[in-house]
DNA sequence: CAGAATCCCTGCCGATACTG
DNA sequence: CAGTATCGGCAGGGATTCTG
């Protein structure tokens, strides 16, 4: 990936962060290894097949790090990468940023 | 709007800032008043239907402004409000973020 | 000039079934 | 258990037209 061609980075960054899943989905990586079974569990709505595309662009940007054992039944285990790990406080940042212009609001 | 229901604010956030406009129409604001044309001009491929969905949903999610002015041509201004100026920084940060995950990730 | 309304099509995503 | 493949419905969003 990151072959995108856009004049401001956050242009990108969007692209990989947009939508209903992928920043969810970092938040309960936040918590250690997952497998895909514990990652449906903490999401009952996603669907299959959204849970496996969303990891995989989370796995293409390096935001999540894709382990397979190998025997059966499957084992796969997913991880926040080390740059993943440094947007969580970034996502954070966002979210403080929402309550206050609530507060402000109304 | 902020009428939403979830457990995490990243995730009210995300329904704001999700997809392709938001954020390059917050950073064109950044640079002071636009106007609807301008702001067509600033990105060409955006189509009338969608700067007007997206500037309400900014509207709506306070982070951008809206003035009318009386008068023929119709003539409306758009800039940030104190909200949306303070969630630039933390787009910035995001865009750093990506350039540094970039530049490790290779 | 700004925007509302309509039509229409594309592509996203859910459901399902199948493989290793 | 984890992932792929296929089909189909529905909604997002483009093009166009009309109004104040």
């Amino acid at each position: 990936m990151k072959e995108l061609v856009s004049r401001c980075p956050i242009e990108e960054v969007m692209q990989v962060l947009s939508g209903r899943w992928p920043t969810l989905l970092v938040y309960y990586l936040q918590d250690g290894t997952k497998r895909f079974s514990d990652l449906r569990r903490d999401n009952p709505t996603i669907s299959h097949k959204m849970l496996t595309l969303e990891l995989r662009k989370l796995e293409d940007a390096g935001v999540v790090q894709r382990t397979q054992f190998p025997g059966y039944p499957l084992r796969v285990e997913y991880d926040l990468t080390e740059a993943g790990q440094k947007l969580v406080p970034l996502l954070d940042g966002l979210g403080e940023w929402w309550l206050k212009s609530d507060e402000a609001t109304g």
